[in-house]
DNA sequence: GTACATAGTTGACATGGATCAAATCGGACG
DNA sequence: CGTCCGATTTGATCCATGTCAACTATGTAC
């Protein structure tokens, strides 16, 4: 079916990290605009996946990490008995399978919360080049070095602080990716459902449930089904009680 | 004082991997008998730390990752507030600052849980290294994923296990541990003390204490202070519900 | 439009583990 | 070898959040 457009079949998968939007929040950032050829080299065009669609699960052999293009990943954890930890939710820009470098299969499953593009980078080509590119290396360091952290972040939400505060947290974790992006900071709709949140969280969805309305009670949020508008900032971050960022940002 | 004894001091600050006998769980496993010259050179022999000491803390400008060499580290990050969340434990062999490459400062605080040695890798030069050795860039990244992975499991077990699971999985991490560093997997003495145990695992002193009782009454381990022996693996595998390694390990 | 499924909200109640308090242990040091 | 201080254990009580249940809203297929 597809097959019935071949338009612009002659180079379907090369991505143009050049003229990306992207190009200051993903891998792009670290190299110097004579080498981004390099890495458009190595980069393949993903497909689309719909809502719903896995990019990989624990069972796929492990090759390459995805960059989102546009839409929105969330990567979880499946146990053996079927328990499900939502791990993290990754945004434009951001490098998902990070944690499965030099394993056989991929260490979580990644689904698109929505319809959702990725760029492709096969770590063997990317190793190869992040070889040669030390700005590149140090950027891949770095990204992990991150990553390492916002779980560990995460890790201290789910051991230290109340539901309102882990909440509180995330919201203005989104809020503030969201900014970076160019995105309204306090007018957005969630990419993930209540379940998500709670189970990233730690929590209950009855219980994100409630800490919604409270909040909205309080003034501090408006929030109807996923369409969320951050009302007192300064509030939020009261109530996070770290005063920064938290978990991702 | 020191130079009082200027014993060897032809080569103060070299260390051996050559002769390490960590040499099959450190970065030298990556790195062919030839090349590990090239390691030496820019690995700096740590000095030895008493127990209590800081390696590292928050407050220090980023520079090296540090190996274990004998003893033990915890890491733990302190918020502005003063609260601490311990985030892991590493044992000889294993890395200490991944989480904070590409940072001005350390992300973390390195404390070492009794008299403790380290090999000091400074960034800068390893990162150079690693851009000559495809093994062993590829190893930085497969530990850097671990090292996520980890933390993944961490937050899994705060966030869905019971304060039994949450210790019967850092015994068993800790058991196989030990065994891969070939010492008992189940006789051995805990490094670190309930409180850190209890941070670590998002739970309060007591309960730790209580847990470790009521597996004492049940015959699956004997524990008196620090010692501790795992009677029975296979139940606390079984209390740990994931019948697998969580945690580190 | 109707119906069924899925997601979200609200209420009532139960409970695991936190908290507070106190006793005991253990080890460092004079 | 006794003292002191921190670490650990044990007991009693309380509460934030999980669980169960019912209801509502939203979306989707026919």
């Amino acid at each position: 079916m597809a097959q019935a457009i071949p338009f612009r079949q002659a180079s379907p998968l090369k991505a143009s990290c050049h003229q990306c939007s992207l190009s200051n929040l993903c891998l792009p950032l670290a190299i110097e605009e004579n080498d981004l050829d390099r890495l458009e080299d190595i980069v393949q065009q993903g497909r689309i996946f719909n809502r719903g669609e896995h990019i990989f699960d624990q069972s796929t052999p492990y090759r390459s990490c995805f960059a989102v293009k546009s839409g929105s990943i969330k990567t979880s954890i499946i146990t053996e008995n079927g328990e499900e930890q939502v791990t993290g939710f990754f945004m434009p820009g951001e490098l998902v399978g990070l944690d499965s470098i030099g394993s056989e299969h991929y260490a979580c499953t990644a689904k698109a919360l929505e319809r959702t593009s990725v760029c492709e980078f096969p770590m063997e080509k990317l190793e190869e080049l992040t070889g040669k590119l030390p700005e590149l290396q140090h950027h891949m360091y770095h990204l992990m070095s991150q990553e390492i952290q916002n779980s560990h972040q995460l890790a201290m939400l789910l051991s230290k602080n109340t539901a309102e505060e882990r909440i509180a947290a995330l919201l203005l974790s989104l809020s503030s990716r969201f900014q970076r992006r160019r995105m309204s900071p306090t007018n957005f709709s969630l990419p993930m459902a209540r379940n998500d949140i709670a189970n990233f969280l730690g929590l209950a969805v009855e219980t994100v449930s409630r800490v919604f309305t409270r909040f909205q009670n309080q003034g501090i949020i408006k929030a109807r089904g996923r369409e969320v508008e951050l009302l007192d900032i300064e509030a939020l971050q009261m109530v996070s009680r770290e005063f920064s960022r938290q978990c991702n940002n």
